[in-house]
DNA sequence: TCCGGTCACGAAATCGTTTTCATCGTCCGC
DNA sequence: GCGGACGATGAAAACGATTTCGTGACCGGA
């Protein structure tokens, strides 16, 4: 006697091994082709499964198998387009060889991190992918490294005998910055700040600094004091305020992320700074946003389809065993907006002086 | 003799069980709290479990108890900033009661729409999230009332009968978009044409033009032809560049979304149509981006943490057997931005006339 | 003292797979 | 005709937890 009114559950392998007349083993051999079957049995379990729409229960198989198809994706936030394009990136090219994405955010905070890790260690992720706040004393990445877990950085960049040890996809923000800043000298301009939101806290934006500092160097400019924006929207107007109404103010403002450029551009109309008439504006990143504002921005913009697909790439290599690949480093490129153009020839050092000091 | 260089594996709660001179049922009990533990052996299974670092596996624990604590996002694109925030939302919200998140992204295409519900609950996660093209003939939505797998839907909004069988959590997409227009017709436009990506994929533009015409004819103004802009970024300039030199265009525009209403004002400007002296535009969604450009956007705000939020805790009881909820509306708020004003003299209707309509 | 009833706990079954190992033909070369 | 190799298969043991069920121990009341 079936009992009709009760919902039937779902399937198992057992179930599609009775009804094509082989045992379970048989089944996952066919399924998974993980074996060789003869054709009459192989015809017959997918015939059997397709009839009783067989859907593997993955937890049965990852349990057993230690592997998971699952992959953890840690970044700081997602409001930050350049994050959510990351992501869609990384879903789509995890998709395309069937492994499941689990994504937590952070707000850059390492005790979010930690938390955010623990959970998907606990969900057995077979491998990593993040951003953190500062891959080179991570307390997450010594806790990953003690415990072999595979993972791959992205956006992180790392420096010296560290980079060797952690795989990472990023662009050369030095050089990328060093760029961006020579465009804004190119341009006629001779004092520029940098501003971040916080330089201690993001190994890219010291990365930048670097680069920024290169950039006038090679020049024969000084560096103008960094600039951290406050948090805060109102703080932030504010400081950006202070630093525009000193003696001798920047021109030119490169900024640590398109995030923040837009952001500033928006609190430089607000008081009154026209971009880029009176000021120049620079960012970093390529959101896609950054072209639909008026004046559009000029930034560096990252690959960021790509960089989700070759972390992706890293990550399936090492789960394959094999060894840590080196840094990857892609192409950037720098997207000219309007947010830049050449200063006002009252603000700018006097040509002569300024080729002299070239 | 214990071979050092081996690689410890992690402790199961069999190790912990062993340390702590107990059973494993104990373990689990203490863990879960799910059973009455002397204090002793409480103490000695905590002792244990720290000595040891354990960390339950729940793939394990899914397995047998059928509850994996993985609930499964589907969204149409993380691109669109409002579906990055509701991302986020559900994330904190999902981590503050220790639950993971598996994200698929679909791009509005029901194919991937299947592929990506099939991966998710191949991974056996306990219910769903999710943003469908259109609500009503949605053929996922179908498979999962089918297989009773417990779902939520955000931004979706139903109407009728079918409302009462699927849980949603929106805003009234009518009565903003309504209100939106009120506010357009308040500053005295008269010709205010609607911009949509697509009216047939999307049940929420189409409930927006619904509130669309509601304003228009409770102001006794004809609704223009809905205009649908290509996805190619060239054809729709083109397609703006049309419907504002027709005879008598439009004044302002209302846009089904914000990432629409951006990419429209940066073509108007491109067109050589300032905004919003010449025309207005209006967004909606309310995204954090939206108040960065100049001129700012002029909105519905959607609360997408609350939306979240809402959605999970309709989805959490859902998961402990509650019956179904009634659809979530959630309270929109018009954000005024400097993208609308008043239409130019020349261009709106004389005034006696607009009177004598209404 | 005995009995019924809690209470804390352990043994063992179970969840749905994969994988090892043994078995059984069959085929081939001699 | 025989031995060995090989190919396809099934039985059964994992994987790491939860949960059912049963069993002492203990307590209070008669």
């Amino acid at each position: 006697m079936t009992r009709p009114r009760a919902r039937r559950a779902r399937a198992t392998i057992t179930d599609v091994a009775r009804q094509a007349r082989v045992s379970p083993a048989t089944v996952s051999r066919v399924l998974n082709a993980s074996a060789p079957v003869s054709d009459a049995a192989s015809r017959a379990v997918r015939a059997a499964a397709s009839r009783l729409d067989f859907r593997p229960n993955l937890l049965g198989r990852s349990l057993r198998a230690k592997r998971s198809a699952n992959i953890g994706v840690v970044l700081p936030t997602l409001s930050h387009p350049v994050f959510a394009e990351c992501l869609q990136g990384l879903e789509a090219a995890a998709r395309a060889c069937d492994l499941a994405l689990m994504v937590a955010t952070t707000g850059y905070d390492p005790a979010q991190e930690n938390a955010a890790i623990e959970l998907l260690l606990r969900h057995r992720v077979d491998g990593l992918v993040l951003t953190v706040a500062d891959a080179a004393r991570s307390k997450v990445l010594d806790k990953l490294d003690a415990e072999r877990m595979p993972y791959v950085l992205v956006y992180n960049q790392l420096a010296g005998r560290r980079a060797q040890r952690r795989p990472t996809v990023s662009v050369d923000n030095r050089a990328a910055a060093r760029q961006m800043v020579e465009h804004l000298i190119d341009l006629g301009h001779r004092r520029i700040a940098m501003v971040a939101g916080s330089f201690r806290e993001s190994d890219r934006a010291r990365l930048r600094h670097r680069g920024y500092e290169d950039a006038l160097e090679a020049a024969g400019l000084a560096p103008l004091p960094p600039s951290e924006l406050p948090f805060m929207a109102d703080d932030a107007r504010l400081a950006l305020q202070d630093l525009l109404s000193r003696r001798d103010p920047p021109t030119a403002l490169f900024c640590s992320s398109d995030q923040l450029a837009l952001r500033v551009m928006r609190d430089l109309m607000l008081l009154g700074y026209p971009v880029p008439s009176r000021v120049s504006v620079a960012g970093f990143d390529g959101v896609q946003l950054g072209m639909l504002t008026t004046p559009s921005l000029t930034t560096v913009m990252q690959p960021s389809e790509q960089i989700a697909a070759r972390a992706l790439d890293l990550l399936r290599a090492l789960l394959a065993g094999e060894p840590l690949p080196a840094p990857a480093l892609l192409q950037h490129r720098l997207r000219p907006g309007e947010s830049t153009a050449a200063p006002l020839a009252s603000a700018s050092v006097p040509r002569r002086a300024a080729r002299a000091a070239i």
